[in-house]
RNA sequence: GGGGCCGUCGUCUAGCAUGGUAUGAUGCUAGCCUGGGGUGCUAGUGGCCGCAGGUUCAAAUCCUGCCGGCCCCA
C-alpha cells in the first residue's frame, strides 16, 4: 500500500535536501520563525525553552569557576568601539549604526554591539584599581548584532543572535591562560552532556583567530552534511585590550601593571547544531536534558466509559512522572486522532511517548515509544517511574550515536590531491601542516577548506602536506564551514 | 563578491504568455461520524494577489524601484 503523501510535517529528506530539511524542521517544530526584517528571526517558546535550559546549565558551570552573570547595554559609541584598531577593523564591515535620536542627528554614531569587549573593558578600567580587585570574572547574557548579507538561516546565520560573552581579568598571564582553557572545558562539558554533540577541542590558526586576541581556542563539530560548525570559542587576549583600555592595577609592590584578559562565548548556533546532529526525516529529535517536554502521554479511547478509566490511569502516570521531576504533558486534544498526535510529537522531537488506551488499562501496562529509534516497549503502570532511567539512556545513546557519525565524517588525507578531493566530499579532513600562513592560504584558495581547529591531542606529523616542511603541532582538521 | 529562481487566504497552489477583481486542496470554526500511525461527511470561515510607484477605461497579470525568501559559483 502506497503511503499517502503527508500534507503536513517534514516533506524534505535530511539526506536528500539538507538545507530545506533544516528550515522545515525549525519552522514546523515551532522553534523559530522569520521576522519582518531580513536576517532576523523570532525565537518561539519551544526554541526559547531550549535556550533557557542551556543558559541555566552554562551559568551554573561558569559559577563553579567564580564567574557571575551581569548585563551590558546594546549601544556603544564609535569612539569606544574603535579604540582597539585591529578589533575595530575586523568588525566594522558588519556593524549597524544608530545615527538618529528621534528626529535629531547624533553627533557621534552609536554602534549596535557586534560584541562587547570595548564596552565591558571601558567599565572594567574604572572598576579595577588594585590587585585585590582581581580576578574579575563576569559573564553577560545578551544579543549581538552583525549585518549579514547571506541568506538567513535560523540559529546559524542571523544578523542578531543570542549568546553569552564571558570577560575575565587577571593579574598574571598564566592565570588568564588557565581561565581560557577552563572556559573551553566548561563548554565541552555542557555541549556533550546536555546537547549530546561531540566536539573537537583545540586552537585556531593565526588566520582564524579572534581579531584582537593573542590566540583563540575553539570547539568544532562536523555536521551530517559534512560542513564544520564552530561550537564555542575562548580567547586569550593577553594585554592587547588592557593596554588600549587602561585596565591597570597596582600590584602588591605598588607597581602599576596592565592586566591579563580572556573572553569566551557560545551562541544559539548550538541549537542549530543540535537540530542538524540529531534530527531525522520525521523532524526534530531532542536530547532529553534540554527538551521542553520529555514525555508526552497520548490517551486513546472510544467512548465515555473508556475515557473515564483511561484518563484516570493517565492522570496517575502524569503525577508519578511529574513527581520524579520529569517534564510531562498529556495531549488531551479531542479533535485529533492518536495517529496525528504521534506524528505531531515526533516532528517536535519529544524524547518519549506514552500511549494509554483501554487495552493498556486492561493489561496494566502502557506502550512506550522512544523518539530516537521508534522502538516500542511496554512498561507496567507500577513501574512507570523507570522512564526516568530510560531518558538517561536515550541521552547517552544520542551522544554515542553522534560520536560514531563524527568519526565516520573524519578522515586523514595522505596527499595534497587526496586532501582536495576529500574536502570536496565533505567532513573533517586531518592533514599535516607546518604552521605557515602561505600553506594554509593555498589550501583555502585551492579547495575552499579552512583550518577549523588544531586539536590539542594527536601526534605531531613530520611533513606539511603542502610544502613538506616540519610540523610542530598535531595535524589540523580542515573543512568547509558554516 | 558574481549569477540565477521565487513571493497569490494560516499552509501548499491554479490563474500571469494573450490585462476585465482569484481556483482547488489543506487548515480553522460548528455538528455528526470516528479513534492503537497524519479519519469520513455536511455547512461555514478565511485573500490591501509582498510593498510603492508607473502604463491603462481597467493590473495578481505589463514596466520600474524596493522589501523578503531560496539556490548556485567564488
Amino acid at each position: 500500500m502506497a503511503k499517502k503523501t503527508p500534507l503536513v510535517g517534514i516533506t524534505a529528506s535530511k539526506s536528500g535536501d539538507f538545507s530545506e530539511w533544516y528550515t522545515q524542521v525549525v519552522l514546523k517544530a515551532e522553534l523559530a520563525d522569520y521576522a519582518p526584517v531580513k536576517g532576523l528571526v523570532v525565537l518561539r517558546p519551544d526554541g526559547y525553552s531550549i535556550w533557557e535550559s542551556l543558559r541555566t546549565t552554562f551559568s551554573r558551570e561558569f559559577a563553579r569557576r567564580g564567574v557571575r552573570d551581569a548585563f551590558l547595554p546594546t549601544l556603544i559609541p564609535e569612539s569606544l568601539l574603535s579604540r582597539e584598531k585591529e578589533h575595530f577593523a575586523g568588525f566594522n564591515p558588519e556593524v549597524y549604526w544608530v545615527t538618529h535620536s528621534g528626529n535629531n542627528e547624533l553627533g557621534d554614531r552609536l554602534a549596535l554591539r557586534p560584541t562587547s569587549e570595548t564596552l565591558a573593558y571601558e567599565m572594567y578600567s574604572q572598576w579595577i584599581k588594585s590587585w585585590r580587585d582581581l580576578p574579575l570574572k563576569i559573564n553577560f547574557w545578551n544579543t549581538a548584532l552583525r549585518a549579514e548579507i547571506k541568506a538567513t538561516k535560523p540559529f546559524l546565520r542571523t544578523s542578531e543572535f543570542l549568546w553569552q560573552e564571558g570577560h575575565t581579568v587577571h593579574a598574571t598571564s598564566k592565570e588568564a591562560e588557565d581561565e581560557t582553557h577552563a572556559a573551553l572545558d566548561s563548554y565541552r562539558h555542557v555541549i556533550e552532556e546536555e546537547l549530546a554533540i561531540p566536539v573537537v577541542a583545540g586552537k585556531k590558526s593565526e588566520a582564524e583567530k579572534f581579531v584582537g586576541a593573542v590566540y583563540t581556542l575553539a570547539l568544532e563539530s562536523v555536521m551530517p552534511d559534512g560542513k564544520a560548525l564552530q561550537m564555542g570559542t575562548s580567547h586569550f587576549l593577553g594585554q592587547n585590550f588592557s593596554t588600549a583600555f587602561g585596565i591597570k592595577y597596582s600590584d602588591r609592590d605598588n607597581v602599576e601593571r596592565a592586566a591579563w584578559q580572556t573572553s569566551w562565548g557560545v551562541s544559539w548556533r548550538l541549537i542549530g547544531a543540535m537540530i542538524m546532529t540529531h534530527g531525522d526525516d520525521r523532524g526534530l529529535v531532542l536530547p532529553p536534558r534540554v527538551a521542553p517536554l520529555q514525555v508526552v502521554i497520548v490517551p486513546i479511547y472510544y467512548n465515555d466509559a473508556d475515557e473515564g478509566r483511561v484518563m484516570a490511569q493517565v492522570s496517575g502516570i502524569q503525577d508519578t512522572l511529574s513527581s520524579s521531576g520529569i517534564r510531562v504533558h498529556v495531549d488531551s486534544r479531542q479533535e485529533l486522532t492518536p495517529g496525528f498526535k504521534f506524528n505531531d510529537w515526533e516532528m517536535r522531537g519529544i524524547p518519549v511517548r506514552v500511549e494509554v488506551g483501554p487495552k493498556d488499562v486492561d493489561s496494566g501496562a502502557a506502550v512506550i515509544v522512544a523518539r530516537i529509534d521508534g522502538e516500542k516497549t511496554r512498561i507496567a503502570f507500577s513501574d512507570i517511574a523507570s522512564i526516568s532511567g530510560m531518558l538517561e539512556e536515550i541521552q547517552s545513546k544520542m551522544l554515542a550515536r553522534a560520536r560514531e557519525s563524527q568519526k565516520d565524517l573524519t578522515r586523514t588525507a595522505a596527499s595534497y590531491a587526496e586532501l582536495a578531493s576529500m574536502v570536496e566530499e565533505g567532513g573533517f579532513i586531518s592533514a599535516p601542516w607546518c604552521g605557515a600562513g602561505e600553506c594554509e592560504e593555498k589550501i583555502k584558495k585551492d579547495t575552499g577548506a579552512e583550518i577549523r581547529v588544531i586539536p590539542f591531542e594527536g601526534d605531531v606529523p613530520s611533513e606539511c602536506i603542502v610544502c613538506g616542511k616540519a610540523c610542530s603541532h598535531a595535524a589540523p582538521l580542515f573543512a568547509r564551514g558554516y
